[in-house]
Formats: C-alpha cells, sequence, structure tokens
DNA sequence: GATCCCTTTGTGAGCGCTAACACTCAGCCC
DNA sequence: GGGCTGAGTGTTAGCGCTCACAAAGGGATC
C-alpha cells in the first residue's frame, strides 16, 4: 500500500542544504537566507513534499489535533458547535477529531478521553452538559489541556457556556411584556445544565415580576416529548404562554395545541430555544433564543489555545449571551 | 505543560523483560508467555501507561485515523452520517477526524485532503454529493484508500449511495397509489447527486405509471425554500400531491399550505425524505422516507477498511435501500 | 589585528515505537 | 551425540522530525 512520500532529507538533498534548514523554512524560523529559503520552497514543491505530522508529535510530545467529547451530535445544537469548533480549529492550524458517547457517564467520557489521548491531542474539548460527567473529568489526566462547554458551572475547569439564565430571562420577559399573567414551562431533562439554567432564568424572572411560578413540566429534548406535554397543557384554560427548553419541544407543543384547537398565538403564545434553521417556517413561525455557537467554539479555543501555550493564567470562564429572536409565536393573551 | 508519561521502556524495566516484549504484548502477538503476558499487563496498569499512537504512527506509516471531509455537517443527513460513521469506526478502533468544507469544490476539497493527509490518516472518506466534486477526487493521490458518499455514480472511486431513487419511486407510488392523477415535486439543489437521483425515481415512476410529469420545482434543502415553493404550489388547485426532496423543504410547504387554507393530508398530501426526528411531530405526522445511515457508514468503513488492508478486489460499490415510513400527511385526493 | 557579535548553516542525538533478525532453550528425531 | 524444529525473548536499526549545540563567515569595534 501507500508508498512513504519524500521525507524532509530528500527535500534537503534536492535543494543542496541540511534537512534542519528544510525544518527551519516549514517552521518559519528567522535566519533564513531569502535565496534559500526559495530553494527549499522550490524543492518542496518539486517533490510535492508534505510533512510527517505523526514525526512532528513524536518529538514535540505534542500534535496539532483537539479532540472533542460530545455526546449527540445529531442534536442541532451539539452539531452546530462541532462544526464551529472545526471551523476555528482549522483556522488556527488544528484538525478536530470527534469522539461520540453514548451517555456522558464516568466510564464512557473516560474511555474517550482515553482514546483521544492515546493519540496524542494536544487538548480536549468536552460538551459535557450533564451532571454525571462531572467526576469524570476531575479525573482526568490533569497535564492535558481542557475546557469544557456547558459543563457544571461549580467546578474548577475552563468553562464555556451559554448564559442558558439571561437566555431564559429574555423570553420570560417577552413573555410577559405581551401581557400574560404568567408562563409555563416546559422543561429539559433535569441532569442537564442547560435545562436548570433555563428554568433559573425562568423563574427568577416570574418572581421579580410577582407572577405565579407554575410548576415547569419536565420533558427531554424531543418533539415526541414535547408532544406528550402539549397536549395536557392544551387541556389546561388558563395555560396562555409557554416557554419551551428549545425549538423541537416547541414544535410538539404548537402539534398538540394545533389539536386540541388552541390557535398560536391568538390563544395560547410559545417561545423556543436554539433558533433551529426550520424554526421560521413552524406553523406559526416561532419566536425564540439564538445563542451564538460560533462565539462559543472561538471562546473555547482560546481557553484551549491559552492552556496549550502556558499561560494558565487568564480567565477561565467565558459566558456568551444568547439574543432573542421574535417571530410570529407570540401575541397577547385573550381578553 | 504536559508531562510525558511512561513509554514503553519503563513497562519493560518494570516487568523486567525487553520494550520488545511490552510490544509483542500490546499487539497481540503469539509467542508470548502466558505468565510473561501477565506480568507485562501488571506492569501496564501501574504505570498508567499508554502507547504513543504518534510513534506507532510514524513507525508504520499509518495511524489509526480516517479523514471524514464533509460540507455543511449542520444539516441534518450528514450530521447523521457523521455520528454513525464516528461510531463504527471507533468499533474498529479508528479516531474520525472531520473537515468541513464551505464549497465543494476542487480548491476546498484539495485542501482539507491536504491537512488530512498530512496528519497521515489511513484513508478518507468523502461525502462528496456534488457534481464539482468529482475533478477533485480524481487528482487524490492514488495511494491514499478512498470512499466517496453519496458521490458521482460514473466516477471509478469506491462509491456508498444511498439508493436515492428507490426511496423516490417508493414515495412517488405511494401517492399514486392513494390515487393522486401525479405528484408534483420539490427537489434538491440541481448540482446534488441525491437531487438528481430523487428526481430520476420519481420522474420514472410517474412515466411507467402513465402520469403526466411535472416540471420539477427546484429549490435549495432549506424549510424557506420549501416555504417559497409552497407558496406557489399552493396557489395552484390542480396539485394535489407533492414529494419535497427532505423534510425540511416539506416543513416549508406545508406552512405555506396551512397559510393558503389548503388542508393537509385532505386537500394537498405530502411527502418528504429523511425522516428527521422532528417529522413525526409536523402538522400533520409528515410520511416521509428514512434512509439507514447506519448501514451507510458501515459500508464505508468496510470499503475503507478493504483498501486499507490491500484487499483492493472487492465490490467497489454499494447502494443502501432507504423505507418509506408512513404517517398522516397522505390521504386521496378530494373528490 | 584581535575581539566581539550577529547571521546563517550544519551536526548529532533522540522522541517511542515496530520490524527484522539473532539468540537461547527445550524437545524431538535419526 | 548432532542436528533439527519451534517457542519465547532480546538486540538493533531506523521511521521523520525537532531541539540543542557547534561552527563558519562577515561586519563592526577597539
Amino acid at each position: 500500500m501507500a508508498v512513504r512520500g519524500p521525507a524532509m532529507t530528500d527535500v534537503a538533498r534536492l535543494a543542496g542544504v541540511s534537512h534542519q534548514t528544510v525544518s527551519r523554512v516549514l517552521n518559519g524560523h528567522p535566519y533564513v537566507r531569502e535565496q534559500t529559503r526559495l530553494r527549499v520552497e522550490a524543492a518542496i514543491a518539486e517533490l510535492g513534499y508534505r510533512p510527517n505530522r505523526a514525526a512532528r508529535a513524536l518529538v514535540t510530545g505534542r500534535s496539532q489535533v483537539i479532540g472533542v467529547v460530545a455526546q449527540n451530535t445529531t442534536l442541532y445544537g451539539p452539531a452546530s458547535l462541532l462544526a464551529a469548533l472545526e471551523q476555528v480549529a482549522a483556522e488556527a492550524g488544528f484538525a478536530v477529531s470527534v469522539g461520540s458517547v453514548r451517555d456522558l457517564d464516568h466510564r464512557s467520557i473516560s474511555a474517550v478521553v482515553e482514546r483521544h489521548l492515546a493519540h496524542g491531542v494536544a487538548g480536549i474539548v468536552v460538551i459535557a452538559p450533564v451532571e454525571s460527567a462531572g467526576p469524570a473529568l476531575e479525573r482526568l489526566p490533569k497535564e492535558v489541556p481542557l475546557v469544557t462547554v456547558d459543563g457544571d458551572p461549580r467546578r474548577l475547569v475552563p468553562l464555556v457556556t451559554v448564559d442558558q439564565a439571561a437566555g431564559a430571562r429574555q423570553a420570560t420577559q417577552h413573555l410577559l411584556d405581551a401581557g400574560h399573567r404568567t408562563v409555563w414551562h416546559v422543561s429539559g431533562p433535569a441532569d442537564w445544565f442547560d435545562s436548570a439554567g433555563r428554568i433559573k432564568g425562568w423563574r427568577e424572572t416570574l418572581l421579580a415580576a410577582g407572577a405565579e411560578v407554575p410548576t415547569p413540566v419536565p420533558a427531554d429534548w424531543s418533539a415526541s416529548s414535547g408532544y406528550r406535554c402539549g397536549q395536557m397543557l392544551a387541556r389546561m384554560p388558563e395555560v396562555t404562554a409557554v416557554f419551551t427548553a428549545n425549538d423541537h419541544l416547541a414544535l410538539g407543543v404548537l402539534r398538540a395545541l394545533h389539536e386540541y384547537g388552541r390557535r398560536v398565538p391568538d390563544e395560547v403564545s410559545v417561545v423556543g430555544f436554539d433558533d433551529v434553521p426550520e424554526a421560521a417556517y413552524f406553523i406559526p413561525p416561532l419566536t425564540t433564543v439564538r445563542p451564538d455557537f460560533a462565539a462559543v467554539a472561538r471562546a473555547s479555543l482560546d481557553l484551549l489555545l491559552a492552556q496549550i501555550e502556558g499561560d494558565s493564567g487568564g480567565e477561565l470562564r467565558q459566558t456568551i449571551a444568547p439574543t432573542l429572536v421574535t417571530r410570529d409565536s407570540v401575541a397577547a393573551p385573550p381578553a
């Protein structure tokens, strides 16, 4: 199979210099005469030489790869984050290796982290939105640069989070401002920090407004569970405003309300979270909260690179504020 | 910064053997006495030794990483495929490195492939659903194992495809069977093979049934463009059945039909493609075609591993048949 | 002219691993 | 006993690169 390509010494021979000079050219070191540099570059081009990263990784003890540990990369949020991360990493000259885990428990995470470490990744980004991921992260080898996204705010691990509470506050306030007496909430899974943050922001806003705080309706992230919750809410005439923990839940709720003949937004207003691309085409178009995945990715990489380069001094916590996107699913409550 | 962990020689010293014996244990070679193996394994465990893949990759000339080139990994299809690929690759002991490209033209693809090659990937999977990707693939270094997913059927590159035409045939036939005189089609972007295949299956089925073949309505993959096409179709009373190239287009169409007061499925039937998890919660629940991403991923990896191991003899083409998922968006046309 | 410094280049070692080969020690056959 | 086989183990030589250091040459300075 694969014939080994030319190595540095081949380039050196062709250019009539030592391999070390080739290395210097490649790494942009100073103290290489312009003329020499051009000769080396010509030789590189002629041979189609490509540096062998494995060799570099071996000697430097560090590769230009960052490992990502994520749960369900099929979900819109994680998928967007992953894509954004890949983008910024590529710009910084890093490759991204994904490791999906089914569950975010200690064993699964450790296994994937082990895999990444064996491959000598330069750092690891863990998209660890659940409680159970915590212990696994604490037991991780200390020498590996690590950043957590949407992880546990109470742990001493560099962390980038979407400000869930702020998003929820905006959503809830928007509904209150429209004239609703209170806002119901279909929440995400209890063990996700995202869920907790959204519940917190929602509750705080209601309390601040002196509104009654209904019990949150627990769901997972799927349209399916949104539908089930929606069936329940649809039968309760006092429900005029619903804030769901994500857009897919909102979709399920919309469908249930529709089936029960409760018109949105005339009778019931709905606000989601995520701003999936289709949200604008729900019936009716969904008002929702948009997290800035690109910003999260950038912040994560910055935090990681800082650690890789040894500047462990900087800020270890970054919070990215989401924005409310208003569409047609919110109106004043029926008189 | 990272302290280097224990190396093979450390394990060897602790176990009282040579590093080569440790290597043999690690690689499952025969001719290692049971007792020795246990001693080595104990030493490995005690030191928390982890083999250095970079070193292995350097000497063997091949890493345990496969590179994936994909376009928009935020879309449901690519994201699902990527996740499935990662799953099967992990089972086979391979890591997956993603490389997203904005456009699937020669330059972008080459750049990402170069990046993968520099990292010494063992093989490359290109999710290359568009025409323009073709030339880039032909110019790729021949020595790198390569598999194309949903690529150009006319090119001589190992290829795994979802049988788009078969899916489209099922969808179209299902609508005809419900009693519709013909079926309209909202198609994907013209340069995607997926689109072409779906158009082909749709057209063939109509022709075979002796039905009129309307001009396909061109769109991209977004709910947004589905909505625009839907607005047009909604105003045409003769339209009673629509097959959209994916579920998000269907969502847009549903929304447009709703706005124009054309009830689904009573007045117009709609069938999508992809079976996104939310499809069951559209209004109404969407009948759609489900591709088997896991099967595609498995087939791709098999083809790739065959090449990596040198069995270039096998079958170079794999086609995965999708299945129709019937829900509530299809009914007989109005009398 | 001797000394210094700065630029530019080369030399040698070694990162951690696998592959090839050499070696030892049994057991077996003639 | 000599020679064979095969199991089990060790020795050696790199893979392609970077790092530390050495060294050569030229200019400025005294």
